[in-house]
DNA sequence: CATGAATGAGTATTCATTCAT
DNA sequence: AATGAATGAATACTCATTCAT
């Protein structure tokens, strides 16, 4: 079990491993990252290492819990920079993918963890960007759609979040892409657009 | 290069041994599976595998080709027993779905195989699904939309069958759902009849 | 123990085997070299490799016994082509060696045994090549220095020829040279030169 | 990369593998030497083995660099403890090649390292020798032969050495000698003397 | 005699983890 | 708390040789 540092320099010390678990995952690969290298790119003995850490996965899982908030954010101060909330919908969700599937393509550690996700504790960093989306999704729908039912809400981004980052992951990872990016993207979109809408437009 | 078996005996041995491929596989998972034990489960000496398989990759993948054909096959009795060309789209639809849902369940070598599939040749499987699919939905839309916009549908498709499973093997896999299996379904069924539907059934 | 063969064909069949391991030997060196490989380049089955050939060290013995017969009448055609025995003893040494180094060098089977004579049953090649010198060296002493002591012969013609061999053997194999190839023949001829000829010239 | 070994622990555990290394291959050959047997015979873990050695091959050189050594020290005592500088030069060239051989014959180790020299990076033996015995005959010349022709004198060193070292192992390991130890080591002696006296002592 | 499918002992090397200092 | 030296189980793959057919 990981011990919880009380100490300030015991806090920096795990700040600094969990950075240099990024570090060797990104250089070397998930595969041929050990426990040691990730002890040498930190500057700190193995032993210290377990001090913090009581195993391998806890390392992997600290890591991506980190990534979690800073993805997060980030999303959250792009959508902020981009004043995405005053976007259509369909804008704001093909800007949202690009920007994603960007992140993961220009990010050698992002790139890393989507080749290997199904490995690690994905949902570590899943759960809170669904959340976030259902945040930032939530306000959305009360201004344009008030009486939409929040009840299926729910499932209905767990499938969108789950679907469409499954789908572009695997799209940048995979060798052969039978399709283009643009016409993933515009597909994606329009599946997204497509179940957010209110169920019949109205007028009909 | 893996020998070709030309001998009746041969494809016996090969057989056996995808077959302890899977066994191993289902038992020991694919991180503790070992070619040792794949002999070992297959009744054969190490040295006779290495005769049939240059590699431990080529037996997963061996496996995995093998299971493809399986697979498209059940999908396609399954289809034809439940008459679900006759089927309106909707129940067609959330009939795969609770079928393939519920084979991965039930089948230990189907669930780690999902459990892993990304590091797993797993296009092997996914391709002639993918296909099946098409195929199995080719006529549907002949016979309903005839002036349905083709071009569009491989990306659709492509969309689709990739967020559907991985969506509902996620699910599966996953510790803590938070949504119910049910409205898991309900919400992957209606995304692609959403999807598939006509575009704007408006004026028709 | 090897079985002799009687028969025609067993006899062919011996011999295909020695030339495919000579082949086998000259592309993949003799680390990569597998009885199986022999059999393969012989077009034989290992069954009827073993059947000839109780070991594999037998096979390579079979190989130089084969080749030394070949060298030793190579050497002895070359000897009469350029009328080496009416040559000046110095000049009969140098062409010898320049023209063993040449063989070595152009030539890949005999580059890896030379590569690795020291783990080869080399004996096999050396000793009848020894006696051949001592034979094509007898009436060159007669005719030249009646009265010279033949029981020292034999020692210095070991001596010689053995010293001979794997230094220039060693020198064609080694990576960075020290002196000069003429250097060396050069200075081998005036060692074998100095060893030959009558030890006080006279006159003194 | 081999670890450096600072500590004096460390330097101790190496020494005790390099000394391992010389039993194993003086008990079980260099063909069936192993890396676990090495660390066994160690008293050391397999895991620290590859702590400060990163190959097999490393093993090996490290003996050979450390025999190195010992070898030319004992040869330098050799010659100091039987006056050897003060010895004519037929006499102190005899007495190296038996104190050489007799070295061979009683130690197991260098037998075997005899037996597959040209497997071994033997040069680290065979350079300091080399260099030993230049600087050995060096004043030897200069106090006897001032003007003589130091240019040929490497080419002739190379040729000497190799052709004594050679000759005498082989001599050693071979199965069947067909001259005797006495006039192997007489005619050697003799080569080396003919080469390394003045050209013609003739008219001086 | 011929075949070639089958055998299985044998080996270098890695790396998560521990624990004496 | 920190260190890092030490551990040793674990694993893919080769190849000489056999023997049932």
């Amino acid at each position: 079990m990981r011990r919880i540092p009380r100490q300030q320099r015991s806090r920096e010390m795990v700040a600094r491993i969990i950075d240099a678990v990024g570090e060797v995952l990104a250089e070397r690969g998930l595969d041929n990252m050990t426990t040691n290298h990730v002890a040498d790119a930190a500057g700190v003995s193995i032993g210290s290492l377990y001090q913090y850490f009581s195993d391998k996965d806890e390392l992997v899982e600290a890591l991506l819990e980190s990534l979690s908030k800073r993805v997060t954010r980030d999303f959250h101060q792009q959508s902020v920079k981009l004043n995405m909330n005053t976007l259509p919908l369909r804008q704001l969700v093909e800007l949202a993918i690009r920007y994603g599937m960007q992140s993961i393509r220009t990010n050698p550690l992002m790139y890393e963890l989507a080749r290997n996700w199904q490995r690690l504790p994905f949902d570590r960093l899943l759960e809170p960007l669904s959340q976030f989306f259902q945040v930032m999704a939530q306000p959305y729908f009360l201004k344009n759609y008030q009486n939409y039912p929040v009840e299926n809400l729910q499932a209905k981004l767990y499938v969108l979040v789950h679907s469409t980052l499954f789908t572009s992951v695997h799209y940048l990872v995979q060798d052969v892409p039978t399709i283009s990016e643009d016409e993933l993207i515009a597909t994606l979109t329009e599946m997204i657009v497509g179940m957010l809408e209110p169920p019949a437009t109205g007028a009909g």
